[in-house]
DNA sequence: CTATTTTGATGACACGCGACATCACATACT
DNA sequence: AGTATGTGATGTCGCGTGTCATCAAAATAG
């Protein structure tokens, strides 16, 4: 057998666990301190793991949060997802509403907040793979709204495309200001700011 | 007198001409390597200046960094400003296209975008302070555009100085891909894709 | 000419870093 | 039982960093 079983549990479940443990501190370090402060001893020290998991697990501070990214990535678009699929019946605008809100509410976590608005940045070549990803995988989905709402006209996929990258900015943008000031704001206002832009540059007649 | 002149300059005349020096090798180096990997030896190499020069200037390289993103935010002020002064008799959307033009024309200089997207969002509280300085500013005068355009209906100061904030993102995100992907789109695209959610948000008919 | 200031080059110091090695102890297998 | 493997603590290595001190050459001032 390759791997030992330890304290009741099996190889790979000690090494997700260990895996687990440290995603959960790097969104902790990097979304308090920024990875510019981050170091694998730092990591070590506050996740009270050796080095040598954490070498097991990643090869830098970078590839870790780029691994904390994928995962809350995930995790958006999974919640996202089920509010927008959940109010397939209801009118656009109230679905994007809905996942907005959904998507609002993740964020005001200030440590998810800057680690996917801010950190993902200045991480290397890999980092930025990851958010154009992520962006034009949301962009996507805002074109493919785009199209159930105008189906024939204005038909200009690169522009589009673009346009959907815009959005996401604006998103981007109104969090990074909200985390920023320190949610003082009301999330509903956000909301409304991000409704009134999306649903206008989407040619949705605003309410 | 307390300052000697040296080689038929003042002192002030030779403090400047350092500065200089040492703000444009920043974009140099902020702008090609990133924050990250610039080490205040590294500026003095690539500068040929002594850190005692540098030190009488800046305080380290994150000052060195605020420094030059207000020098290019002044820059790009002026420029843009200058494009709407010129167009003041022309329809908004006209003028509002000239002056997103010459902010895109700015902005097609890698090492700006990446200072001005990028870099300044990951150098402490002094560069957060400086970005929120400037997307507020931005964001006033897409207020009072719409003001302009709208003057009594939608008095909603708190959402549209917000709504204001998202459009800034939009220019943020489209220029940060954009410059991601190699300027490989014509400038023409991403300026189509700006005014198009410009437009539509303050609500302008669309042309 | 001489004294003072400016400049450039170099070295020194302590520090935190990534990366790896060592060693004693705990647990698991046979 | 005894052997093999997992684990945690600690130490060590070279390197680049920020910061400061030193020293010789160049230019200015009186």
């Amino acid at each position: 057998m390759n791997g030992r079983s330890y304290g009741g549990k099996t190889q790979r479940e000690r090494q997700l666990a260990r895996e687990k443990i440290l995603l959960d501190t790097g969104l902790e370090l990097f979304g308090r301190d920024g990875i510019a402060a981050v170091s694998v001893r730092k990591i070590c020290r506050e996740s009270k793991l050796t080095d040598r998991y954490f070498y097991a697990s990643f090869d830098s501070p970078e590839a870790l949060l780029v691994a904390v990214y994928l995962r809350e990535a995930k995790a958006i678009n999974d919640i996202v997802m089920a509010a927008l699929l959940a109010n397939l019946d209801k009118p656009i605008t109230d679905m994007l509403r809905f996942g907005l809100d959904r998507f609002l509410a993740r964020m005001q976590n200030p440590h998810i907040a800057r680690v996917m608005t801010l950190e993902i940045d200045v991480c290397g070549e890999r980092g930025d793979q990851c958010r154009d990803a992520y962006v034009n995988e949301l962009s996507s989905l805002l074109v493919s709204v785009k199209r159930q709402i105008q189906p024939a006209e204005c038909c200009d996929d690169a522009l589009d495309r673009w346009v959907g990258i815009g959005l996401i900015g604006t998103m981007r943008q109104l969090v990074l200001e909200w985390y920023r000031k320190g949610y003082q704001t009301p999330k509903q206002t956000i909301l409304d700011a991000s409704l009134h832009i999306w649903l206008s540059a989407l040619g949705i007649r605003d309410t």
